[in-house]
DNA sequence: CGTTCAATTGATCAGCGTCAAACTAGGTGG
DNA sequence: CCACCTAGTTTGACGCTGATCAATTGAACG
């Protein structure tokens, strides 16, 4: 593992306090591997033997039932995912593919629950971690009972236009046929409820979005940051 | 506090093998109420002031946004709800209401917070509770990202078959309004859903069910342990 | 026994999915 | 360099799922 790697792992925040000693004891047992694109990474309902974390490229989260399937989230380096299966032992709940040419550090589960064990801050940090992933998908939740899907658009919209710097210009990280499974809808009705969204101020020709009028989406989209607000 | 709350909550998972003596700081500043039906006992957007516990009663977990209202859950005894915000001392993401006339127990989320940092086995408790949590929002995204809502009520249905002892006799536990808006429905939907289940052996007259083919319904419903096991 | 609210039913409509076809962009090989 | 291929995107037509509105039935409670 490349020494950069190693330092941008122990920064983020579910290893940033931990003893290094037990850091250690988690990467010397670490693997390091590179995927190429469209590569099933783990398997929903089977056993979580790794902690996995994107180091580079992009990793999707997708749940499959009955012939259809969904996404549920797109992970960027550098964060970990199925955390909760992990400390729980408990079988993934859903499967993970990569998007994009990707390194991913594997950490056995049977250490994380060995170090999560002994290292009490370690498992605090996995407290604030689940507790903000729990909350994620709640609001998650909230929006696909709540909102139409224009809404949600109109909402993901605002929120990506604050993430790159609320210039009212950006340009989607994904594709729109994953966006649209991301918020709930077909890509068709993706395509229409960005046509619908142009009366209220927003232009999008391929990836790149614009937003001329922000207070007439905010009128549509009434975000709230019980929601919308990902540290709230 | 009655001696038997006392005890059935130090029952509970969340506490069970904690430290007496830090479990007594957590009691001493504790408060139980006693509140009649539809009582607002958190409002969404507020900060988290309690850890709750449903001693006797009922108390639904709501969310609203734009005149728009969900059911979340129905949180029965013995359990704790809004774990999370107390421990990341972050808003409700929920409102809560009784739905019976209910006994709750407020444990201070500062008392909550002070012990969570000072009790290793508290912690460890806290965070087996918020994978368990969480794992249960995924799969009620799940569900309703990946089925109809006649598939989401067959789906409950056997649950709750499951849960009254697999007799295939049971009566709801809640209003029909209430259970429509948990599945992500109306109550006029909820009603045609009952008579589209009929072909597939299923009976419901005022609360009552019977379920007199099983093999059918489960054609139908198709329940996969990573959506619908509880436990999984 | 009447009041009240939930549950049901019917009619209608909007939102969204499905299917098919046309269009576009990015990548490959001649 | 360009034609071609492939896969994603868009558009249109259509139909199903589920919401809305209105009216009726049913059940619980004082």
């Amino acid at each position: 593992m490349k020494d950069t790697d190693f330092q941008e792992i122990k920064d983020l925040p579910l290893f940033h306090n931990m003893d290094n000693s037990n850091f250690d004891t988690l990467i010397r047992g670490a693997y390091i591997q590179n995927f190429p694109t469209q590569v099933e990474l783990i398997t929903e309902g089977e056993a979580s033997n790794f902690l996995h974390i994107v180091a580079s490229g992009c990793v999707e989260l997708f749940a499959s039932w009955n012939e259809r399937e969904t996404s549920m989230a797109t992970v960027r380096p550098m964060s970990t995912f199925i955390l909760a299966a992990t400390i729980k032992d408990a079988p993934y709940l859903m499967s993970a593919r990569t998007m994009e040419k990707s390194r991913v550090v594997l950490l056995p589960s049977q250490d994380v629950r060995k170090v999560f064990d002994k290292d009490n801050i370690f498992a605090r940090s996995v407290v604030t971690e689940l507790a903000q992933c729990y909350r994620t998908v709640v609001k998650n939740s909230k929006g696909l009972k709540l909102r139409t899907s224009i809404e949600r658009l109109a909402n993901y919209l605002i929120k990506q236009n604050i993430y790159a710097g609320e210039t009212g210009e950006f340009d989607l990280k994904t594709e729109k046929r994953l966006l649209a499974s991301y918020l709930g809808m077909t890509p068709e009705n993706l395509s229409r409820a960005i046509k619908a969204l142009q009366p209220y101020g927003v232009k999008i020709s391929g990836a790149h979005v614009i937003i001329t009028d922000m207070n007439d989406l905010e009128s549509l989209a009434k975000p709230t940051p019980s929601i919308d607000d990902p540290d709230h």
